[in-house]
DNA sequence: TATGAATGAGTCTTCATTCAT
DNA sequence: TATGAATGAAGACTCATTCAT
């Protein structure tokens, strides 16, 4: 009964360091059974194909990393955003989620975010700067409610999102420690936070 | 006269809507050669390899780009860092020089800056962020001296190397137009400056 | 379980046939393969490498080989030597033992001699003549000690080796029945013994 | 007028230096042509093909050493032979002539014995030792006329004629020196008359 | 004399995938 | 559960050769 997991954790275990060395494209099927102790098709009993076998190593963290996100999300929905002094505290706190969470599988992560051109997860980077856009454009609209003659500026925006999303692959990468990490991290937010507030709006037409 | 360079040319352009398309890796030699209308054969007349014809994309813009940032940084290093508020001007020179030369073969420096994952322009972008971070230091440096308990965040400036380099990546990837990409750099610069005069300082120990 | 390794051996039997026609380096895997009723992609099944399937065809008799030269060596010195009338019928023994195991699989040896060239055994021969040369040097020195005023000729010596080596290359080349060889070694032998006693030394100085 | 044949000298020499390094077959025209200063297709103005720049190369020393051989041979068989005593100063001869033009263009003889493999040279060793094992079949028969139930045996026959090919090709191999190669192949020549004496005759039946 | 261009057949090798057992 | 065997398509690359100019 424990054993019979085995090699599956095994199989995991194993794709999940040749991905991480050498990208999912450049991994391959032969070295990835072969350092399992196994035989290429035996990789097709526990997975449909190479995809599959990257989703086993990154589907369930990934889905953890989803739901927090959307529950923090819905929560920050809820607040009264009026107070944007508060925003700090709201920053220090998804930050902190974030680190634990990614660093709770950093290798999967690594993996998802940066090695997983390819596979059908090529585009998640993507996906997670639509998540943040789409809930960062709501609130500055709330923001530039405030401010008759101002607008969102999208492209801005936009970049935000990105560089949010690379400020944490970027931490991922170069970083291994999940505790210097939230150090490291703070200036980032900060200035993200004020950068945020002085250029989100530009001026209407 | 003008034919004699033809196919040379017809093949590189094909090479870099291939490469464009699909990366450096997954781009097929077999069908960039079928796209110019030749052999696989003939693509060795005019290349040493694959990755020579990736280096005839590239090459040339690149060698442009490079030498032009370094006379800037050469010239830069010459002004008087002492007026910080003139960084400002100085950065939005940069960005200019930067959306013209880019942006005067765009598909070649999204190749290069994008798509280069197997070829020997693999690291570049690696190689432009150590480049800025090396200037950036001796700046921030120059700016610490000011500020005696006071030393240059050192992670924080790595990391804002990344995203500036990053900047240019995604408003070369999303920005079509380089008089569009000129207006939406503005505001990015103007946060990264304010962001690292804020920030690129923690306390020492 | 007849069957079960029926395709190997086919294969290798037909690489054997390939190699010996062609040699290493202009044997073809498409036609091996071909001749062996499989695809390319399938000798890579079994092999690692064309000089994997070279390996295949010769590496198991080229070690029985080695292993019983060995043996001969190491008892040869221990036998006494000061009585060079032995040196007969060792030689005769030696001859025996060679041809026995040469024609084994005279085409395994056929083709590690003679037509290995490319593959990694392509210095094979140069390795047997170092063998036979560092061995017979032994004997040689012990030979001189006899002599005051005389020395080992070196040149002499070496090329001695390499005759030793030819000679069996060229019985296997050129008669295919091991008793006519047997046969035919013989004056061949005596030769070398009657001239290596002759003129392996020279005057010292 | 001088510089007409530069061009096609120079090839003729990068071509030597090419197959003496690589041999015939794994020799490429494309780096001879370039070591060359000309193009690939520069090469089939002075030759028919890869083969024959081959010749161009070895034809004429080969010429040379051939009519000296026939000349040799001729004179030979014109001598008293019942001397056998004498045959050791001819072969002394003999040697010195074969030295004399197998040095003169050292790399071209190595080239053709050793690196002829592919082109239509391959064969060469095995026409010397025809020819030389048929001079020596008439000398033998000779020889044998003298002694009543004795035949010649023509598989050592062979074979010597063998071994003294490979006596020069082993001595131009690892002799650069011509006198040292004087020197050294003194004793073997001595041997192979020892031998060929001793040996060259068998029991009729 | 020579070039520049191109061919086309060939080289070994790698790969994800399939499937009977 | 897994294996062993095999496929077939694709990969980059090399080569001798040809030929118009």
């Amino acid at each position: 009964m424990e054993k019979e997991y085995a090699n599956r954790e095994k199989l995991i275990a194993c794709a999940k360091i040749e991905f991480l060395e050498k990208g999912f494209a450049k991994a391959s099927l032969r070295s990835i059974s072969a350092a399992a102790g196994m035989t290429t098709g035996a990789v097709y009993f526990f997975c449909k194909d190479k995809n599959g076998l990257f989703g086993a190593v990154v589907e369930e963290p990934l889905q953890k990393l989803m739901q927090a996100i959307h529950q923090h999300f819905s929560d920050d929905m809820k607040t009264d955003v009026s107070h944007f002094q508060h925003i700090d505290g709201d920053h220090d706190d998804f930050a902190a989620l974030m680190i634990s969470l990614l660093y709770a599988d950093r290798d999967a992560f690594l993996i998802l975010l940066d090695k997983s051109a390819g596979s059908s997860y090529e585009g998640i980077i993507d996906r997670f700067i639509g998540m943040i856009e789409q809930h960062n454009l709501a609130l500055a609209q709330k923001y530039a409610a405030a401010f008759p003659g101002k607008r969102v500026n999208r492209y801005f925006l936009h970049w935000m999102a990105h560089v949010e999303i690379n400020a944490y692959v970027h931490l991922l990468t170069h970083e291994a420690d999940p505790e210097c990490a939230l150090r490291e991290i703070k200036p980032v937010m900060n200035m993200m936070v004020e950068g945020w507030l002085a250029h989100i709006l530009e001026d209407d037409i």
